[in-house]
DNA sequence: GCCATGTTCAAACGTTTGTTTCAAACAGAT
DNA sequence: ATCTGTTTGAAACAAACGTTTGAACATGGC
């Protein structure tokens, strides 16, 4: 059956809570009267507000790692074989992350912010959270990057894997401010102008030191529109 | 006359206390135990818990926003006009933030941390302390960026210049997990290794889209071999 | 109609929180 | 020895916290 409806408004005002305050910062009183449920309500579908807060967590990183997951699977089979090229590796990083934004309407901005957030909790809360599904999609993403980028050792993927997700955490976290940041040169709503540029400059960074390779050009004038320039930048 | 001990031993506890929990999760109550103070010691030093921690991470941003400055004024007076080279620029940024970690010895990780955290505060109080300073140092990094990458608008600049201070700020935050993210691959103790690695990457995503010129080229022969050429990046 | 189950509510509880108060101790100057 | 300013400490305060409890309500099955 359906789960109540009391419990998604819990969850729904406890995620724009947890997003905002943190854990610790979040008040149950406050969830709960946003909620408008009762503050028993949290024990009674949750168990406590660590429960609540991992449940929250969860409906936000899950669907995440899923839609990574799909599409790198749907990737491989269209190379049939052919190593990915770095800009569609990391486009199946980022792009789950940031377009949660638009796919979810007005919970956009909070659950780019719980997504940043969350690494700063409490490691235990941390762990209970990315086992599993984050770990595959790691690995997995850095076997595809070791074989686009064939010049590259095993230190090297690390180090810049961890950047990359360093950088896209971050970047979802403080989206908001990007405004503000730039004085109103970017558009923090503009999430596919803020997609390309991420993944543009992740890719390039994560292909440090090697020469572009043909695939590599070759995807990068295929993409999403006309003919340019070999080194122009679209638009 | 010099600051009172127990003002210093609250400063040092609380930086750890605001680092590992942030602002809501860090106890009054623990951090002047820890501190070997009494617990009405913070409001005769600082006023408040709000005015404690805006002192705690005053002194960890400050001389960081002062040192880049610093290696700016000094690095353009060496370069007499010329642009400076992206990695210089990038190093200029990135450099005094990891390496605050080893300059105060075991106070480092949580340095970073605090860093780290410390945008995920309550806007009000984060806009008290990042005014200044900081808006000096990004303007004039992203002057440099725009001369050294005359190829970049400065919409493309305002996205890159976010895009890397983000991932600053989270490599920063988490280089205590990078062993363990990177199956001991690479060492978070090794701050010149990361530092390097970072600023490579940056600097490749920053440059996204740009033919390499003859200096950025002849830098990136050097780095750790033989001799290099003038533009070669400083030790 | 009765019973069982699931759900919600108001209230209370014990704990923790940051701040405040007042007294005591300390250091330095006279 | 006294005075003054600074600093520290113990205790109390009011508020908020998350969790628990028992009662009330709604629903469905028999």
């Amino acid at each position: 059956m359906a789960p109540p409806e009391t419990r998604e408004r819990l969850l729904d005002a406890a995620e724009r809570h947890f997003a905002e305050h943190g854990f610790a910062g979040a008040s149950l009183r406050e969830v709960t009267a946003e909620a408008g449920a009762n503050l028993a309500a949290v024990s009674y579908h949750f168990g406590s507000k660590e429960e609540l807060f991992l449940a929250v967590v969860s409906r936000v990183v899950a669907p995440i790692n899923e839609q990574r997951l799909e599409l790198l699977d749907r990737a491989k089979a269209r190379a049939k074989g052919a190593p990915l090229p770095v800009e569609e590796v990391i486009e199946i990083l980022v792009g789950p992350v940031l377009r949660s934004a638009t796919r979810h309407g007005t919970r956009g901005g909070c659950l780019l912010k719980l997504f940043a957030r969350t690494q700063l909790e409490d490691a235990t809360l941390w762990k209970r959270i990315v086992d599993g599904p984050l770990r595959e999609v790691k690995t997995r993403i850095e076997a595809e990057l070791a074989r686009a980028l064939p010049h590259l050792g095993p230190r090297d993927i690390a180090y810049r894997m961890h950047f990359t997700m360093g950088a896209v955490k971050s970047v979802a976290g403080e989206l908001h401010m990007l405004k503000a940041f730039s004085h109103g040169l970017c558009d923090p709503n503009d999430i596919e102008a803020t997609l390309r540029e991420l993944v543009s400059f992740l890719a390039a960074g994560m292909s440090a030191g090697a020469k572009p390779r043909r695939a590599a050009k070759a995807a990068r004038r295929s993409p999403k529109t006309a003919r340019r320039s070999p080194e122009g930048r679209s638009k």
